[in-house]
DNA sequence: CGTGCATTTGACTACGCTCAATTCCGGTGG
DNA sequence: CCACCGGAATTGAGCGTAGTCAAATGCACG
């Protein structure tokens, strides 16, 4: 099966992080799914973060030319795209949730971000032409592709759309330079306080419970992800449970105190 | 002096993390500077990164007009843009040197980049129309300054602009996401390290002196910036140079040993 | 020439990592 | 359906890196 195999060469340390494109194709996901895009294009659920506000039948078209039958299913840890891969699509989770992880010199493997329903990935290819990380299914999940060419060429002809693109790359760079932020200067505690309110709050803008949700990601991604080892992030969710922070049951948590985690944000930082 | 008020109120943490824009306008730099910028526009020194293998004469003229006469210099200290300001332009370093710091929820001071002549400030404005960071000259500095209005124009206009600007923003992302591997995954001696090469490097790439050179900012901006105490950089530092990795003698950093240090990176890492 | 910040060094502390052992859980095959 | 296996999660013990506090020195700027 070729996304096993796909896995497989990222977890063993690759001396080449630039495989060549065909053995890996996009063809080890389905790329069928349900006909008839069209009428997501514009809706809440596709596309919310590039699309909204744009309303005209001309642009309507174009994007809807432009990901109409691009969907694509992944399960569990398929690769949606591959580290050195030839860069050529965007993708938007639809359901599910996607990591990004980045394969560093010395072979070590890092989380860059995880990604949920609304979230963009590839972003990181646009640079060099080549994806900077390695995309993998947490879950059984659904994207939509957004090729980048017919992007750029719509983007070029409708400002609406460029401007568009422009306010997601920005906003890719500060949600980044909030986490250098985190990991530079906030505590264990405060590190996973904070992961759990944006998880929370991304719940909550999809009118999902935001005290109640199931963790895409083993502890091991987290800690891997915050910077910090997978026996601290044990070792804190427990601490949270027994100062009622939340409960947890494997991958579930619940009873989410926002406003105490909240409160655990605002304590005193390293001054540094 | 209006630049000094800027820089008091960003020590004392500000309730309202959005002033109006008058009192610390634009006003508080030089925006006369030398005329004629026309033929820096393409050269490397000014422009760099943005418009290299641009060269039809129309859209030299597009770019000429941008950012003709639109230099402003600084003194230490002047700030270029201010936190929460509203967004307008993107700047060029031409010399000296720039640190953003962001001003977090509890009034803390975290530095997200330091940035040379090549760089650009002020991406992280665009997504909310606000600046996200406040811009400070470390030394004596000089921008090119792009009103991104105009900008985004051109680029609508002209495809290779649009790219240009899509490939510097997917830059600075992929920059942020390696800071993120540097704070989450590297030990205090590596992240040093790495700062340092990365000088060096960005010296070497303006044909300058890959081993031996200046500091713009201070151990406190250092480590701030890398998530480290002052007396960790300090302490760092001295043992660098009992291990002849370097010699420093106040900013000045010389003898940089650049393979020893490349070693020091490769080093195994925190698995996590 | 003095005041104040930057830098350096030392002593001590503590947060979070490592190593190790056990338990829990999910998936797989009989 | 249950037993088994392997990875995930949890908990404990001990340690090390880097932070904190404190003090001395250096340096720049007024």
């Amino acid at each position: 099966m070729q996304a096993a195999m796909a896995i497989n060469s990222l977890n063993r340390p690759h001396p080449s992080l630039i495989p060549t494109r065909s053995e890996v194709g996009r063809s080890d996901v389905d790329t069928a799914g349900k006909a008839g895009c069209g009428d997501c294009v514009l809706g809440k659920l596709c596309l919310p973060r590039i699309f909204t506000s744009l309303s005209q039948d001309s642009v309507r078209g174009h994007l809807n030319s432009l990901v109409r039958q691009n969907k694509a299913l992944l399960k569990r840890k398929d690769v949606l795209f591959h580290q050195g891969h030839e860069f050529d699509s965007l993708y938007v989770v639809r359901t599910g949730a996607i990591k990004t992880v980045m394969l560093d010199e010395n072979g070590t493997e890092h989380i860059t971000g995880f990604h949920l329903p609304g979230d963009i990935v590839g972003l990181d290819g646009i640079s060099t032409s080549r994806y900077a990380t390695t995309a993998i299914a947490l879950d059984s999940t659904s994207v939509c592709t957004l090729p980048f060419a017919a992007l750029e060429k719509v983007a070029s002809q409708v400002p609406d759309v460029q401007h568009h693109v422009f306010r997601i790359m920005a906003q890719e760079i500060q949600k980044d330079q909030h986490m250098m932020l985190t990991l530079g200067h906030r505590s264990a505690e405060q590190r996973l306080a904070g992961f759990l309110l944006r998880l929370s709050q991304h719940f909550q803008h999809r009118h999902l419970a935001a005290d109640s949700f199931r963790l895409p990601m083993s502890r091991g991604e987290i800690g891997n992800f915050l910077g910090l080892a997978v026996e601290t992030v044990c070792r804190i969710l427990t601490r949270f449970q027994k100062i009622e922070l939340l409960q947890t049951d494997g991958r579930s948590v619940s009873q989410l105190d926002i406003a105490g985690l909240k409160a655990l944000m605002s304590t005193p930082v390293r001054e540094l």
